[in-house]
DNA sequence: GCCGTTTTCGGCCCGACTGTTTTCAGTCG
């Protein structure tokens, strides 16, 4: 069976979290780990590829292309295997708990023989650690804190828990003294912590940050930390003047803010969170706003959503952005399930809300009969709702219902509903809801035959995934993206905060090679049509333009783009 | 380990906070 990708990356980056214990050098490091991220969004599978060909991606050398050749055909490779050799398997769980880097582990594991986070705790129970040189009472009780939290903490959060914790903070915080940054900024798909610039004084904001934290992890005068609602939420303060500076450090993405320190670095300047640095004048710059900073750099404002080290700061260098969907530009939204399958909208409720959030159309897509747990449709109940849909949009609401369905993919790639029926519906949504499991090539096989039905017109959350539950099925986005361009069919960015599938660098691949991308909530209730903003974002995050985007279309534009 | 409009060698972003220290190592963002 060919190795996915994701394998490839976790066999590279698990390299990475061994060397960070056993050798020590940053940069190789950082090199396993970056080349990981690499193969991690990229849609054509590095099985088949020639060593060349992967020692030409950017972050993939020849080192590395020889090492992910040998994983392809052996499972492993061999300093992977001599490394783990070495050590301890389980020393690497450790690098997940809060305060305990590779240097920790290597003390901890020589002098203690501690092997894993059941022996830390041990150790830290029995006052053992405070034996060792360098180590304290403190330190053993931090490790014990952070051992609890690691066992009750699964990962990171969705769009929609990072939003609860964000309204609790703002509460003590004052209007127009802060600015929300990290991945939440950035907009992406989950959130590790909270990251907060305040202009305000920590004399004045720490107390008020105490009456919304669960615990202070760390209290200064130029960052403070706390717990709050379970998260991290690290608060950085910075002058009004310096606050520009601040917010593009905290924003981040780490990759970004590297490439842009090198960047000024190679003119003679050090950037940092308080400002610009002339080696040659001596004179520092500061920065109230990120506009400035960029313009001083000689560059175009990047939005946060595009901070990934995704090609984004060369294309600002070189006025080369593109100009990203907004909200504003949003007509419809192309996935909403009713009463008549699992949701909770009558037809006429969806038709109000439509209007009310100004939307000109929404896409009817109730469940197909196939899917027997969630009531869905069959031929004589469509015909029904679509007479229901004509007499609403008879009506007059500015916001037109188009007749939809979200039809099951079946596991031999054939459809959950007779094309004679298909035919009749303006809009037909393909998914694939069952055998999730299936091997690569099968699976892709499976959606490429769907797309071959010409009254498909769009392919429902094409991984599959589920965040922090299910991981996307094994697909070749590859040939998923090259056949959606020569068919016409568009790909869904499914914007339920619990999918976000296609994901931001499918999304990148998908507009770059001329695909269609359909934003759709997959609403079953009033409050789930507000998805539409994570979805937006996502195709932000995935340099999608308005012409990329079929939400952007008018009624009868999308109408005559889903007939041809 | 990667990378290169000086370079195939010698660089690789930069700073805050804590704990355990007499000046700093380690971790983190």
């Amino acid at each position: 069976m060919e190795v996915s990708n994701r394998e490839v990356a976790e066999q590279l980056s698990l390299m990475g979290d061994l060397l960070e214990i056993l050798d020590g050098n940053a940069f190789k490091v950082r090199a396993y780990r970056r080349a990981a991220e690499v193969i991690g969004r990229m849609a054509a599978p590095v099985a088949g590829m020639e060593e060349d060909e992967l020692a030409a991606l950017d972050g993939i050398g020849t080192g590395i292309a020889k090492k992910i050749r040998e994983i392809e055909e052996t499972g492993t490779f061999p300093e992977l295997e001599d490394t783990r050799s070495n050590m301890p398997s389980t020393l690497i769980d450790l690098l997940n708990i809060e305060g305990v880097g590779p240097k920790t582990i290597k003390t901890l594991w020589r002098k203690l023989s501690i092997q894993s986070v059941e022996d830390l705790e041990r150790a830290a129970r029995g006052h053992r650690i405070r034996a060792i040189k360098g180590f304290g009472e403190k330190k053993e009780q931090g490790f014990l804190k952070a051992i609890a939290l690691f066992r009750e903490q699964s990962g990171r959060m969705t769009r929609l828990q990072a939003d609860a914790v964000v309204e609790r903070v703002r509460q003590v915080l004052a209007e127009g003294t802060f600015e929300f940054a990290g991945s939440y900024r950035r907009g992406k798909s989950t959130v590790g912590d909270i990251d907060i610039v305040v202009s305000e004084s920590p004399a004045l904001v720490n107390p008020r940050l105490r009456t919304v934290a669960d615990e202070m992890i760390e209290e200064g005068d130029r960052r403070t930390s706390i717990r709050c609602l379970g998260t991290r939420v690290d608060v950085r303060f910075a002058s009004p003047r310096q606050f520009g500076s601040m917010l593009l450090y905290l924003t981040g993405s780490k990759p970004f803010n590297i490439k842009l320190r090198e960047m000024a670095m190679d003119r003679g300047l050090k950037l940092n969170e308080y400002g610009i640095f002339d080696h040659k004048t001596g004179k520092m710059h500061t920065f109230g706003r990120e506009e400035e900073i960029f313009s001083f750099l000689g560059m175009d404002y990047v939005v946060p959503e595009l901070r990934e080290d995704w090609g984004e700061v060369d294309a600002a260098v070189h006025h080369a952005l593109p100009t990203l969907v907004t909200i504003q530009d949003i007509m419809g939204d192309l996935h909403v399930h009713s009463e008549w399958s699992d949701g909770n909208f009558s037809l006429r409720d969806l038709a109000h809300e439509g209007e009310k959030r100004g939307y000109r159309f929404l896409v009817c897509s109730d469940h197909s009969a196939t899917l027997g747990i969630t009531h869905g449709l069959d031929e004589e109940a469509l015909r029904r709702q679509q007479h229901e849909i004509e007499m609403i949009n008879r009506g007059g609401s500015d916001c037109q219902l188009v007749k939809g369905v979200e039809v099951d993919i079946l596991a031999d790639g054939s459809l959950g509903l007779p094309d004679t029926i298909l035919a009749d519906l303006d809009v037909v949504i393909a998914s694939v809801h069952s055998a999730l499991t299936q091997e690569i090539d099968q699976m892709t096989r499976r959606v490429l035959s769907a797309m071959e039905n010409e009254n498909v017109d769009i392919i429902g959350h094409p991984t599959g995934r589920i965040l922090g539950e299910r991981h996307p099925a094994e697909i070749d986005m590859d040939r998923i993206i090259a056949h959606a361009v020569e068919t016409g069919t568009a790909l869904e960015c499914n914007a339920s905060p619990y999918r976000l599938d296609l994901d931001d660098s499918q999304i990148k691949e998908a507009v770059s090679r001329g695909a269609r991308i359909a934003i759709g909530t997959d609403a079953h209730k009033p409050a789930e049509l507000a998805y539409m903003q994570f979805g937006v974002t996502t195709c932000r995050r995935g340099w999608a333009t308005p012409g990329a985007i079929l939400n952007t279309r008018s009624l009868s534009e999308f109408l005559e783009w889903a007939s041809s």
